[in-house]
DNA sequence: TTAACCAACTAAATCGATTAAGTTTACTTG
DNA sequence: CAAGTAAACTTAATCGATTTAGTTGGTTAA
């Protein structure tokens, strides 16, 4: 096993000081061009490259990035860290990807963690717990010592940092708008319960899609889930009684999962998609785009959301002293992917 | 924005030294109850935390293991992923997670990154660019350095490191064996080129079971496709043209998405599953699991396989100098969840 | 009385790299 | 020819923490 080479090592071998070679290393003008080639060409057969510890501790900078996210198990979330991964290698930032798995204290550990010291900043959505016991002292901290936080998607208020969001609202009124359009009148919802900021979001978009077109909204047709995340049993038998008992003719649901579900539900009830049913769902997946039928659905771009994220997060690095104090919310627009679970409009 | 505490602010504020400070903090002997307990007292209520960077170079030991996969978006590497995570929690280790994305080069260039003393030793699945290659200058180069790799799921030959398997061969014949048992006698695999391993080895198992069974094999009924990762318009064009050419009575797929494109052909042809053609693929997912009809499919159990890769890995690290250079190939058991695509056996 | 010894510290080296601040040698120049 | 200067190095400080090897002042035993 032979031993990593270090400045301290070229230089022993080469009978100079560390700081010789240091300096032939980054070509710097005070070492005569005969050294600095030598070695150079020393470092280069042996693969030198510098330790990035070392180098983490002298510069105070680690250029890494800290990712925490409630599960990674999301396509979606799996989206965002692509964005994430590429707009930071582009700046030759290195990202470290921490799952809170939706728990309170596991965010906050993984916080602690990464700030001591592994990473510069922060991307981040809070965990379900996090928001509903509204403790967020882990980030008020990492963002005291100087370290800017980016958060994406899951948010919440009253916390300095930059905010990168979907246009939840927006995405939710396009895809039902779809179904109206499509002569749907009748149209369900399922969603989460409001403290979830995402569900509350999109069934006021929803909401506001009906407002647009007239159509008055039936409460009866609103269906509001505990866990967004899964799908337990507890939600199937609601989600089962709610498409049965309930007379729609189309249904938007806030992700995936809620609507593969329902569909499995409307295809045993004998109903067909979308000729007496049509669906649309929040969040473009594996699922939605495989399923028979497919499903139509509203894409969130989550790679374009990660990019953006980075993006700001990076910034913030590469200009500190810039502490104009100033945090914006960035909005990512959606789009209305068309697939089969929605009649074709004529337009 | 207050300065994060270091020992030597500590030391500076309570006019003592940092080696006091230090010896205090981790209740050295050295240092007189009273002073100690100051100090302690001290460092909670500002709540200092030692510099993991600091901690790292003096150590020579981060304590995180380093991640790289091909492809994040699958679910069974998110699963695997969940699995490592745990185990390394419990042991006190981080996680760094890079992603290949299939590709030879940024492959290298992650190992590389993170040898330069961001992580202690390696788990990894080798990119497909890799395989074909068969260049594994990189692998050899941080194993030289003493760190240890665990590979899984796609492996190479002739490298110094341990290894995870899935039972692949064996997974394969238990679907396989499950398509005959339940009556299938002209069954269907769609897999991929021989070069990468998992695709091989699940063809073994295909015949495998055919043999066991003396059921003939016929060549026209194995579609070798050359992408297994995704499911591009050229492979979609072959499986429908194989699913329509071939009398089939039973499918076998080595993963979900070839599975649930072929299920869509058969339905669009009139056929009915399971009755017409029954399928099983690899790889338990949320498409084979969510699927209308749900599809019958090997697990592969991930969430095992990481933690075990971890656990593995964990102990080389723990005992460094128990250098007996062996190294050792762990299976994973797979098993078979029945579902809606195959017809139930009569016990 | 004084060497020995202990309790309770502090100083300094170390991990690996960077860099400001010296040092040496040769050479120029008034 | 002495002073000044530039080239080419080396020394030492620094990042933050740990740890080995001192140091200091007081107590004790011979």
């Amino acid at each position: 096993m032979k031993r990593k080479l270090t400045l301290k090592s070229i230089a022993k071998e080469m009978d100079v000081s560390i700081s010789t070679v240091s300096k032939a290393l980054r070509d710097s003008p005070e070492i005569s061009e005969e050294t600095r080639e030598k070695i150079k060409a020393y470092a280069k057969l042996y693969n030198y490259k510098p330790n990035n510890i070392a180098l983490s501790l002298k510069n105070r900078k680690t250029n890494t990035i800290g990712v925490i996210i409630p599960q990674i198990v999301h396509h979606f979330f799996t989206t965002v860290i692509r964005g994430i991964e590429a707009e930071a290698r582009e700046n030759n930032y290195n990202v470290i990807i921490c799952l809170s798995n939706n728990d309170f204290d596991k965010e906050v550990l993984n916080m602690e963690l990464l700030a001591n010291g592994s990473t510069d900043g922060f991307i981040l959505s809070v965990s379900k717990e996090t928001m509903q016991k509204e403790d967020y002292h882990h980030l008020n901290e990492v963002i005291e010592q100087g370290m800017p936080v980016v958060m994406f998607d899951r948010v919440v208020e009253g916390i300095a940092c930059d905010r990168v969001l979907i246009n939840d609202t927006q995405g939710a009124k396009k895809g039902v708008s779809h179904l109206i359009r499509s002569g749907c009148r009748k149209i369900g919802i399922i969603t989460s319960e409001d403290y979830v900021s995402v569900g509350r979001l999109r069934t006021e978009g929803y909401l506001d899609a009906h407002d647009d077109f007239g159509i008055e909204v039936d409460e009866n047709r609103i269906l509001k889930l505990d866990n967004i995340d899964d799908l337990g049993e507890g939600s199937k038998k609601r989600i089962k009684e709610f498409i049965l008992n309930n007379d729609l003719d189309g249904l938007f649901t806030v992700n995936e999962l809620f609507a593969v579900y329902a569909a499995r539900v409307i295809a045993q009830s004998g109903k067909s998609i979308p000729d007496d049913i049509s669906i649309v769902c929040f969040t473009d997946g594996e699922l939605s785009e495989h399923m028979v039928p497919s499903i139509t659905a509203v894409s969130q771009h989550g790679e374009e959301m990660g990019r953006k994220a980075a993006s700001i997060l990076i910034n913030k690095l590469e200009r500190p002293e810039d502490e104009t104090e100033e945090y914006g919310t960035t909005y990512i627009e959606t789009s209305l992917i068309e697939r089969e679970s929605t009649r074709k409009l004529l337009r």
